[in-house]
RNA sequence: GGAGAGAUGGCCGAGUAGGUCGAAGGCGCUCGCCUGCUAAGCGAGUAUACUGGGAAACCGGUAUCGAGGGUUCGAAUCCCUCUCUCUCCGCCA
């Protein structure tokens, strides 16, 4: 959410910037919806002043006879009030509410664009490996290594579900905790296992909601909904918190299963692991001083970066452009990993700063000082990484000619040290 | 799922026959004093949001005692609904 101040006073460069997203939010209704909020407010709270003096000269009477007149004129006054308060109450809901759906303004380092052809590719490592055969996509691997079953996860659940089976499963396993134990013992993340259901307020807090619902699974019978992903349950571990300066940055990383309808990608992906309803993910999130987010994110990003190093899989960094990055982001940079089998590469984190949208939201405060005032943190997030896709990258990356993928060193230990995934016996 | 108890400021904890309660007291914290050091002691200060004025320091108004609604001239205190926490029973990994 951005701040309401910070619109009023600077409306059309607001209104400009939010133009490069390419989505058309209209401000023109701001400007009027406000004004009328203040002066009903002002109007209001004169009466409520009005009634708050008449009301404490009363109680000082004893004989309450002596006062029928200004208790009857109050009776007024507070019917007044009652309806003025109705009439601000449906503004400020009006005016909340149309505050929820617009996006945060970009960064003014973040590239100018429409779409994502014009992102800025930022960096590449490592070398594309060759092959002396026409490497496969990683559903044809993992089907002929009998440790993916597509077919048995539709049956089970429907499509974009999968079975993962013996050293499919363990290697996904294995992935979860090399991650983990990465970012926590070498980058100083602190694990956190959170809830895979949230409330409305969690989803209102980071901006998946209200314009995302469709997006998201919501149970029957309670108001909860599965997360998309781990960033909304920690971010909003401090939601409603006012944090001590002293404390940041505060650096969060969670596994977690993640949960999306996909709708409306529809024939996308339909194929493999890239785009599942249920996916696992490690993630890294942190809560920062808000002059500190930009360095903040770059080494959120390396950090990141780091699993593709340790794994030896090629990737680029690509910097999103204003038409791209997502609606709470003001900057964004993915990962893409290299997928020999699809000679493409397909995104497998997305690093993102917030500024003090979420925060704002979700009421994410710190004190630079113990008396100073409080002032809203910056959030950031980003996998750390998707898992099922990194997955997929090994699958693809260390095929070998007799159909055979080779276990990355750094896994070995977490994989019994299995040192490759061959034909099934 | 059944029965009961509770939710007050950073924390603990008063306050229930409605007004003098933004809220006693204690702890913590900040600043100052005192003290050979430490501890103790003394004094002052110590919520947030919105809003009006002001260049600012700051001053004024309103709201907030889990959330929402109601009664009343007036609600932390009375009534209703909801949420959460705790205890006991049942069920269960």
């Amino acid at each position: 959410m951005l701040d309401i101040r910070y619109i009023r006073e600077n409306l059309e460069e607001v209104e400009a910037r939010l133009k490069t997203r390419g989505s058309g939010v209209d401000l023109s209704g701001f400007r009027e919806l406000d004004g009328r909020r203040r002066g009903l407010l002002q109007e209001t709270e004169t009466l409520k002043a009005l009634r708050n003096r008449v009301s404490d000269e009363i109680s000082r009477v004893k004989d309450k006879s002596q006062v029928q007149g200004q208790i009857a004129e109050m009776r007024e006054v507070s019917q007044n009030i009652k309806a003025l308060d109705e009439e601000l109450r449906l503004l400020e809901e009006q005016l909340a509410a149309f505050l929820l759906t617009v996006p945060n303004v970009p960064s003014v380092q973040t590239p100018v664009g429409a779409t994502e052809a014009d992102n800025r590719e930022v960096k590449r490592w490592g070398d594309i490996p060759s092959y002396g055969f026409t490497p496969k996509p990683h559903w044809e691997i993992g089907e002929a290594l009998d440790i993916l079953d597509f077919e048995r996860g539709a049956k089970l659940t429907g499509a974009r579900f999968t079975l993962y089976k013996g050293a499919g499963a363990r290697l996904e396993r294995a992935l979860i905790n090399f991650m983990l134990d990465l970012h926590t013992g070498r980058h100083n993340y602190i694990e956190m296992l959170p809830p895979f259901m949230v409330n409305r307020e969690s989803m209102t807090g980071t901006g998946q909601l209200p314009k995302f619902e469709d997006d998201l699974f919501h149970m029957e019978g309670v108001d909860y909904f599965l997360i998309p992903t781990a960033e909304v349950p920690v971010t909003n571990i401090h939601r409603g918190e006012i944090l001590r300066g002293k404390d940041l940055p505060l650096a969060y990383t969670a596994y977690t299963p993640c949960f999306r309808r996909e709708a409306g990608s529809y024939g996308k992906d339909t194929r493999g692991l890239i785009r599942q309803h249920q996916f696992n993910k490690v993630e890294l999130v942190k809560f920062v001083h808000p002059a500190h987010s930009d360095g903040e994110l770059e080494s959120l990003l390396d950090n990141a970066e780091e699993v593709l190093r340790l794994l030896d899989l090629p990737y680029r960094v690509v910097e999103l452009c204003t038409g791209d990055i997502g609606f709470s982001a003001r900057r964004t940079f993915d990962i893409e990993v290299w997928l020999p089998g699809q000679n493409t590469y397909r995104e497998i984190s997305s690093c993102s700063n917030f500024g003090d949208f979420q925060a704002r939201r979700a009421g994410i405060r710190f004190r630079e000082e113990e008396k100073s005032k409080p002032e809203f943190v910056h959030t950031l997030n980003g996998s750390g990484l998707a898992v099922g896709r990194t997955l997929v990258a090994i699958l693809e990356n260390c095929q070998q000619a007799d159909g055979s993928v080779l276990i990355p060193d750094v896994l070995r230990p977490y994989m019994g040290d299995m040192a490759k995934i061959g034909q099934a016996g």
